[in-house]
DNA sequence: ATAACTGCAAAACATTTGCATACAG
DNA sequence: CTGTATGCAAATGTTTTGCAGTTAT
């Protein structure tokens, strides 16, 4: 799933405009790691999207890759998760809704789910707390019913 | 914080059990991890634990710590967090309320605490997405408002 | 021009693994 | 006794870093 051309167009702008009011530069690699990411919303790892750019022909070192990653992230336009002890994965942000996750342990399989109440809590423990909150990340793990789902059926012999 | 002596005495006792029902050895190195584990509420990381451990003169390998630690997990006398990016935090899981985290990102200070939506919504989304919900993870990430935190009232500077 | 950026490879870091030795059952 | 567990050190996998060469501004 990819974003449109016009609201593509809109991140490219707000990209450069972060890094000339960083004053860094505009470099090619820096766009094509934006592009890239934004291609799919799916949640990637720092090397899958080295890989996908070199296989599309682009010449990026992993470093950049990470690199680039910080920076949109600096300015908001990709957010990174930290599932499990695995290497984070990062996500576009721009215009799509705030989610969090549901993870099966067997397939790995990652489902969105977004619920209200969330915010409240989030708004009401920043003030118990005296919390300028900035973001959240709620993981729920558990074992998904679907058919092929490796695991399926399997009984759990631990405790 | 310690545990009392007579709850200390019940989770050794569950741990001697859960390793012999999985018929593996009652060694003294991972009764000593428990031991250690369990002597405060802290979020230790396994390296701490390993100083700790040597620090009170025991020898123990950083693979036994770990290995250990895996067990205690299983037999969930151990909870794993995975805070940002950086190496895990355990801590002990007996016989203490589930709660969930609010971290301050200037200075890494932990805060606990607890909301029963956060059940509701749990259950909901094990319901619509048709999964078995084994465990969650909430961190909220912000500034606290405290007196030494370093970065207080430093005005961020990016987008 | 020149300071920032890139690619590469080496370093760093947490965690896991292999293997010879030790020891619980 | 025997199969696990241990300690050590080396291996792993991800991310960061240093540096010489490149390039946007």
């Amino acid at each position: 799933m990819s974003v449109p051309p016009q609201q593509m167009e809109e991140v490219r702008r707000i990209f450069g405009a972060f890094l000339q009011k960083r004053g860094r530069r505009q470099t090619p690699e820096r766009f094509i790691v934006l592009e890239e990411i934004y291609a799919t919303n799916d949640h990637v790892d720092a090397d899958e999207l080295y890989i996908r750019l070199k296989d599309g022909g682009h010449r990026v070192s992993r470093a950049t890759v990470y690199n680039t990653l910080e920076l949109l992230m600096d300015c908001n336009l990709v957010v990174r998760h930290q599932f499990g002890r695995n290497q984070a994965k990062y996500e576009r942000a721009f215009s799509y809704w705030q989610h969090d996750h549901l993870i099966c342990m067997d397939c790995n399989e990652l489902f969105e789910f977004c619920d209200p109440r969330i915010q409240s809590i989030q708004e009401m423990v920043a003030d118990i707390y005296q919390f300028d909150i900035k973001h959240h990340s709620l993981n729920m793990y558990g074992r998904c019913a679907r058919e092929h789902c490796p695991n399926r059926a399997v009984v759990t012999q631990e405790a």
